[in-house]
RNA sequence: GGGUGGUUUCCCGAGUGGCCAAAGGGGACAGACUGUAAAUCUGCUGGCAACGCCUUCGGUGGUUCGAAUCCACCACCACCCA
């Protein structure tokens, strides 16, 4: 089986220009490709990484990557499959989030400047430099606004707006790919499904530009879950892969708790396991699927922090979740300070709030009053409670908030 | 450049002088049921030393016993016409 099939097999492959040439090009292990990552943040998240794994599957057939860092395109910001813009960075912003995603990307990927080796280049090189007359007279040329205004990928924006600004952004990419279709031989792009109008535009300005030239495009599923939502994303925003910005154990949390219908296409789609063993885990049913979900969570967490944070992560979760109580015993204290208490009495609900399982004392009052809260495995439903001293002197007292959420306090 | 409409709590969105900490929905959080899942049901959602007090309805100033609501100016946004 080639790198194709298994992409395919594993329903990777979204949409492709044309999927013979393609199989051909990527199966061979000849191919330059490139992908391209906008530095919108200072880590990157799920969707980056399903395009490194992909790159890195087809670097494991012999293909040779160029992950392109978007510190051009990062000045404007792709509008395609977005309600809002984006909000505009700084230069310093952009340059600090490339070097972060530099740094995280070679932990993934080969780097270097042996053949099969992957090279980073960032489109700040020649965009920053162009030339606005002598751009429009080169490349404006190349497009129809009526053309690029049938992307599907602006339908959002009919109601809010496109500025001319964003519109731009297509343009821009589509000059990535004429560049390294020129430097570095690169005859192919890949990246998310949202991508598909922008790289159908870079394909299309190659064509024109150099006569008998070939390029091909492919766009890899998005990350959706069964209701057709995003995944990757919690109500505190992305799932990071910056142990900083998402802790391995919140990381293997997230893969832990996807839902049912979930597990299999994530492991397909985000994890290097086998088909074979992939396979048996889908013939699984209900409650059974708990342990797949283990599977898939360490799998993940061990590919983005490594074999330790991972098992580490994996016994902090079965501890905190085995049957019959909480084993809460490895639970990292938090010191309390006696100062920021009244009358030298640690009460309940300032506890919660020093330990971050509250954001202020209402949330922490509302919680309790609501049967949420257990202080050592005891139910407390009175919010004048106080801690007992001597324990919080000792061993410490254990805050639990909800059924996901511990905390041990000591003075 | 001209015209019209708008800016409300995490988000959407009601509210056009007191009954407004502000309807409804979404989300979040908690409870029940469970499998650390989903669905469903219930509660809850500005803050505080909490049957009370304090701060909020784009900004500033004003009218009034009383303003999210009325007036003035400013800022921003959207749509239509050019």
């Amino acid at each position: 089986m080639g790198v194709y099939e298994e992409l395919q097999a594993r329903g990777l492959l979204a949409q492709l220009t044309d999927p013979v040439m393609i199989r051909e090009m990527i199966n061979e292990g000849k191919a330059t490709f490139y992908i391209g990552f906008d530095p919108t943040a200072d880590s990157l998240h799920v969707g980056h990484f399903m395009a490194l794994c992909l790159m890195k599957r087809l670097q494991m057939a012999g293909n040779r990557p160029i992950a392109l860092l978007g510190g051009g395109t990062g000045m404007i910001g792709d509008p395609s499959g977005r309600t809002d813009s984006r909000p505009m960075m700084t230069v310093e912003t952009i340059q600090h989030n490339c070097e972060c995603f530099k740094k995280q990307m070679s932990r993934f990927i080969e780097f270097g400047d042996q053949p099969g080796q992957a090279i980073t280049v960032n489109n700040a090189d020649w965009l920053m430099d162009l030339n606005y007359i002598s751009m429009l007279r080169e490349v404006g040329t190349c497009f129809t606004v009526n053309e690029m205004l049938a992307a599907k990928a602006y339908k959002l924006r009919w109601e809010k707006g496109l500025t001319f600004f964003e519109f731009n952004y297509m343009i821009m990419q589509a000059y990535d790919f004429y560049m390294l279709y020129q430097k570095y031989g690169c005859q192919m792009q890949f990246g998310g499904d949202d991508q598909w109008s922008n790289m159908l535009a870079g394909r299309e300005l190659i064509r024109r530009k150099i006569p008998g030239s070939n390029s091909e495009a492919m766009t890899i599923t998005l990350l959706t879950n069964s209701e057709g939502n995003k995944m990757g994303k919690t109500a505190k925003g992305a799932v990071w892969l910056d142990p900083d910005k998402t802790s391995p154990f919140d990381f293997y949390q997230y893969w832990r708790n996807v839902g049912d219908a979930d597990v299999i296409k994530c492991m397909k789609l985000l994890t290097f396991l086998p088909l074979e063993e992939i396979a048996e885990y889908e013939k699984k049913e209900g409650q059974e699927l708990n342990a797949v979900k283990e599977v898939l969570a360490y799998e993940l967490t061990k590919m983005v922090h490594g074999d330790e944070e991972a098992k580490m992560a994996q016994d902090g979760a079965r501890k905190l979740f085995a049957a019959g109580g909480a084993d809460t015993a490895d639970l990292e204290a938090i010191k309390l300070d006696l100062s920021t208490f009244r009358d030298e009495q640690v009460d309940l609900i300032g506890a919660l709030v020093a330990a971050k399982l509250a954001t202020n004392r209402s949330d922490a009052r509302r919680n309790i009053e609501q049967g949420g809260v257990q202080v050592d495995d005891e139910k407390v439903t009175d919010v004048h409670a106080v801690l007992d001293k001597e324990k919080l002197q000792g061993d410490g007292v254990v805050l639990r908030k909800g059924k996901k959420k511990f905390a041990k306090v000591v003075l």
